[in-house]
DNA sequence: GCGTGCATGTAATATGTTACATGATTGA
DNA sequence: TCAATCATGTAACATATTACATGCACGC
């Protein structure tokens, strides 16, 4: 039950419906936390029925309407309590490191296919990640920014994720050329094997 | 269903029982798959039953009997296939970065003590990654083990496993004391805000 | 009237987590 | 004999994933 603490933490700078929260865990909140469209619709009924978040149903004529959420002072109290609770430690999945782990022993042709679009999917993810940092800090440099400007939290995990990414992107392509290379030698002297 | 491809890439290097799997898993695998033991004692029952590993039993007299594992044949094919499928973009999830999102709105304090916390810890991995590291480039130099050494699957990947740590130590650290200045500006200088 | 994006939901299934239980053996 | 490590399991519960379903509104 700790989707519910990233939901209260994305909904902290604005007002935000489920279909677009869906859209920021897919881009801002995927540095700390996973969550797919339905989990989303599901815990937010959840946490409002908590009290946790109040619901407002927001009326459009461009589109369908919808139904945006803010964090209640309850809300508030909840993530409180949570950041006081020792943090469980963090967990990964990636299917790619697994293909690389096993590398000696399958095909590399086709993991390193994998690495190679997965690093640029990285690269562009970097310079997304870059635009947003611009966007959050405004007209403020960097560094007076940290110093000074808000909010700080957003900003932070977004340096995270971009370093994050940075070092994917780094990773996946040094880890194909090697791949790639040790493929060449083994073929043309393969009486060394 | 991919904890299945995790464990076949983890037996790929030896037989293991479940016990020691859970270990293996906790410090080298988790970089890329994260599973407690109860999984682990559950889905090599199920890869045993589908002919995916072959287990066998080792009477122990200075300590329990165990049952140690390697992948069959169809146990590689299958992680051959599972190679050529799109790998599904890897998954965080990050308590601590949870907090950080949130810092704005609750006291800052709870989350420094556990940046501070999880910055030692990082630092303490890094340090078992790199004698990882070196127990299994042997002899060798990094540059000739890239080049011409193996295995090199759990090579590679424990490089990027040490290196997220080390950025996520710096990162700790960074923003905890970034926390913690801008904490004392605040206290210093409350009419500011 | 068809595809796309916006917006949300129910329900079935698969996975993951937690609590609890058992028992061997070693060394303090 | 008591705690610690080794070794594995069952069962209850919580979460996550997937498939499917619905409907508005826009522009082609």
């Amino acid at each position: 039950m700790a989707l519910r603490h990233a939901v209260l933490a994305a909904l902290l700078d604005g007002e935000y419906s489920g279909y677009q929260l869906a859209k920021i865990f897919d881009v801002a909140v995927s540095n700390f936390w996973h969550a797919v469209p339905q989990q989303l619709y599901t815990e937010l009924n959840r946490l409002e029925s908590e009290g946790l978040i109040s619901g407002k149903q927001v009326i459009q004529h461009d589109r369908p309407n919808k139904r945006v959420y803010t964090v209640t002072p309850a809300g508030i109290e909840e993530l409180e309590r949570f950041a006081t609770v020792p943090a469980k430690p963090g967990i990964i999945r990636e299917d790619l490191l697994v293909m690389v782990q096993a590398v000696d022993h399958i095909p590399a042709a086709a993991v390193i296919a994998q690495l190679e679009e997965r690093a640029l999917a990285a690269a562009a993810k970097v310079a997304l990640f870059d635009r947003t940092l611009e966007r959050l800090r405004g007209d403020l440099d960097e560094e007076t920014f940290l110093r000074e400007g808000g909010p700080i939290g957003p900003y932070l995990t977004c340096m995270r994720g971009r370093r994050f990414e940075q070092e994917n992107h780094d990773w996946f392509r040094s880890t194909a050329q090697l791949l790639r290379e040790r493929a060449a030698a083994h073929a043309e002297e393969p009486e060394r094997s």
